[in-house]
DNA sequence: CATTTTGTTGTAATGATTATATTAATGTAA
DNA sequence: TTACATTAATATAATCATTACAACAAAATG
């Protein structure tokens, strides 16, 4: 994914105020690659900033969405999770380790019937499985 | 995808008792192809089955989840959908008419890299966008 | 039959998300 | 700077989907 290396610029080209909860919110979502819930990002920022409320952070992550720096991952129907790295990846989920797993894969070579003359706006893949490391350890 | 024409056999198959209720339900996915929510499941079902609950509905779903004979729909991250297709394809969702397509991929020519080594179980592939119908019509 | 197991239902609980109203912070013009 | 307008952040309460649990009904078993 793109390398950002200042946040409020980054915030600012995109027609984001940078507040200091915006920042500190999109800064979490860059470092930790690891798909965070909401859950996720309130339980390590509320110690950072003890006034953090959820709603500010659902408020926050649907700005991002809707100004598309931020994009839904929707792997699993019980949680909601983001990400801030809006290139066209897929996501895989292990279902032993539960952790998520961004990969490549190639839209030119993807034949896709019975969509003929359907205006393709974004596609989204997920794949479940046994990553690497589990396979091996059991 | 199949054609199931003696829903109690064919769930007895899947190792679920065809209950009166679990057969309503099943041939309401079977027939119609709207991949529907909890909701529309019920609001139907409940004209024809009076006393029919919400929870029989959830707890129905699940059983034929884990038999394998239902498949979630997850294309939207607010609405668990549900699809008695359990052959791979793929959904398209229409952000106009909302309307959820079925398409047929090609996992074959499918290349996908970073995942060399993992085992894949479940693929799941989304894509929104503008149906042709909605297209022509404005 | 009598007993055990399985299925269904209603109610209540949970948990995630959203709506609303209030307060705080920031930007802007005089 | 001061006053006003706008935007952002927060707390509280409301909503909505889903699950847990307990009671009841049906059916399978012996």
């Amino acid at each position: 994914m793109k390398n950002i290396t200042n946040i409020p610029y980054y915030l600012k080209s995109n027609d984001i105020k940078p507040s200091f909860q915006r920042m500190k919110i999109f800064d979490y979502l860059y470092k930790n690659k690891n798909h965070p819930t909401v859950e996720m990002i309130y339980k390590e920022l509320s110690g950072i900033i003890p006034t953090l409320s959820k709603t500010t952070i659902y408020n926050t992550l649907k700005l991002f969405v809707k100004k598309n720096i931020v994009i839904i991952v929707n792997i699993e129907d019980n949680e909601t999770r983001y990400d801030a790295d809006v290139s066209t990846h897929g996501h895989f989920k292990c279902i032993k380790c539960k952790e998520i797993y961004d990969f490549l894969f190639d839209t030119e070579n993807l034949k896709i019937q019975n969509l003929k003359g359907f205006q393709k706006d974004k596609i989204d893949l997920y794949i479940k499985g046994i990553c690497k490391e589990c396979l091996f350890s059991g």
